[in-house]
RNA sequence: GUGGAUGUAGCUCAGCUGGUUAGAGCACUGGAUUGUGGUUCCAGGGGUCGUGGGUUCAAGUCCCAUCUUCCACCCCA
């Protein structure tokens, strides 16, 4: 071979069978979101690059796949800033068009454009590919699907309620063992000023949500590196060894942080969140995790976390509140509230757990046998009836060597194999093999059909 | 972005301190079996050893660079 073609780092091809387990979690979730109201939207691959960058930070800006404009883009470009080589300032000359990075931005941009279309609260969902220029890494791509569900322009609780049952029904048909873990910003806002440190929020969040990565010694390093002070440290301690069941952990929580305002406000909201998800009967055990921070910085209530109780790989499911969504596009006061299912994380959870479904592979229900011009007629004739039937069949495209036509349904397991030869068109029947038993038959047409349905 | 490992047939890998013609299993093709697959037996095709440079009488093997994939960190789904 002279040159082997391959794909872009960090890409994937997918092969019939992954794409028949992808389709089945595609679908169960698309069934449970459709279920419960929410609809589909679909945004373009590419957005302008002003809607995309600065919306992730500047860690975002570089994790942007930019695409340069069509045409002599370099033609007006001055030789001053050629010179220069400062790839940023060059790179919004040429580029201006970028793949979106998340589907969260897109849904902003969406909502208000089409502000007047919209019904409110506008419940939607959407599954789409998204690009990162990240590192590839175990489970993490640079293109990979996100499976998001939101729902936009009401500050209901409810709405994390209907999430949350969103959910533990997804996950419940997919047959996976999960923990929704909660936590609320507010709650982590609360922290900080608790312990005097309310300006250094977003570190000491960062550093609490490894806790059960690193553990609780390095979590202590890690807050003196980010310059908070041991006296802090010291009144974090007892929020981060919080044990015991939701509603101990809620009265701790209650003590430490009850006198702050923010903290006040993000317990009220937990504690009305399980109010309403009691008479749920949810199967999933819920559990508050005052570590919990994702890393999502626009969050502002809520922050749900869910992860997979039989394998270890992190989160699979993940999402939360951001008051004000829309207001980075000129359109304050709206709020949301999302989460993202992680689909090839959850793929990796059912392989690893062998709880595909059988079906998941083979579409083809019969082969009938190409014997050659003489019986294609006939063979066209029955085909055409098992199809009217709505049974999936096809017809061996050549009259190839049996054994090379019996591998063939053998391979891409087809249960069952028709034969008509001279002799069956003769007697108006067909050969049946059952493949799996070996078994075959003469039989009618009609036989057939009420046979395999 | 930082650090570490990796790359040999379509796939998974072996190949000694450099030494003749680079191997195995699986997959593929043909035959045993011209109307019968999944088992078995026999035969066959397929490799510029990631790419480019260097050291050497001699490089799959040693050195450098580069790319790929994987692992950890940063960050994230």
């Amino acid at each position: 071979m002279e040159q082997k073609p391959s794909i872009p780092k960090g890409t994937r091809d997918f092969g019939p069978l992954e794409m028949s387990r992808r389709n089945y979690i595609f679908n169960t979730i698309r069934k449970v979101f459709e279920k419960y109201g929410y609809q589909p939207i679909e945004t373009p691959a590419m957005e302008n690059l002003s809607s995309l960058l600065g919306k992730y930070g500047e860690e975002g800006d570089k994790l942007l796949f930019k695409i340069l404009n069509s045409g002599d883009y370099l033609a007006k470009i001055d030789d001053e800033l050629l010179k220069e080589k400062e790839s940023l300032k060059l790179s919004t000359q040429i580029s201006e068009k970028g793949l979106r990075y998340d589907l969260t931005v897109p849904l902003a941009r969406f909502v208000v454009q089409h502000r007047n279309e919209i019904v409110f609260p506008f419940k939607r969902y959407q599954i789409q590919p998204v690009w990162r220029a990240d590192r590839p890494q175990k489970g993490r791509y640079r293109e990979f699907f996100q499976c998001d569900v939101d729902v936009i322009g009401v500050d209901s609780l409810l709405n994390e309620v209907d999430l949350i049952s969103v959910i533990d029904e997804v996950f419940s048909k997919l047959n996976i063992n999960i923990v929704i873990k909660l936590n609320n910003r507010k709650i982590l806002s609360g922290i900080a000023q608790a312990i005097g440190q309310p300006e250094s929020m977003m570190d000491i969040t960062m550093a609490m949500d490894k806790l059960d990565k690193i553990g609780e010694d390095k979590v202590y390093e890690e807050l003196h590196e980010r310059n908070i002070s041991d006296e802090s440290i010291e009144k974090l301690k007892p929020v981060l060894r919080l044990t015991g069941d939701n509603q101990s952990r809620l009265n701790s929580l209650g003590e430490l942080i009850g006198s702050t305002d923010d903290g006040a406000l993000g317990l009220e909201e937990i504690h009305t969140i399980l109010k309403y998800l009691k008479p749920m009967n949810l199967k999933s055990p819920i559990e508050i995790d005052q570590s919990l921070a994702r890393g999502l910085n626009y969050y502002t209530g809520a922050i749900i976390e869910v992860k997979a109780q039989d394998v270890s790989i992190g989160s699979i499911c993940g999402g939360g509140r951001y008051d004000n969504l829309t207001g980075i596009f000129g359109m304050p006061g709206v709020s949301g509230v999302g989460v993202s299912f992680g689909a090839d994380r959850i793929y990796d959870v059912l392989t690893e757990l062998k709880l595909f479904p059988q079906e998941a592979g083979a579409l083809t229900k019969v082969l009938l046998i190409n014997f050659g011009e003489n019986e294609t007629p006939y063979a066209l004739n029955i085909l055409n009836k098992l199809h009217s039937a709505g049974i999936s069949a096809e017809l061996f495209p050549e009259p190839a060597k049996l054994k090379k036509q019996m591998k063939y349904a053998d391979q891409k397991q087809i249960p069952y194999v028709v034969l008509i030869g001279e002799e069956e068109m003769k007697t108006e029947t067909l050969t049946l093999k059952n493949m799996q038993s070996g078994d075959q038959a003469k039989i009618t047409v009609d036989e057939l059909i009420k046979k395999v349905e």
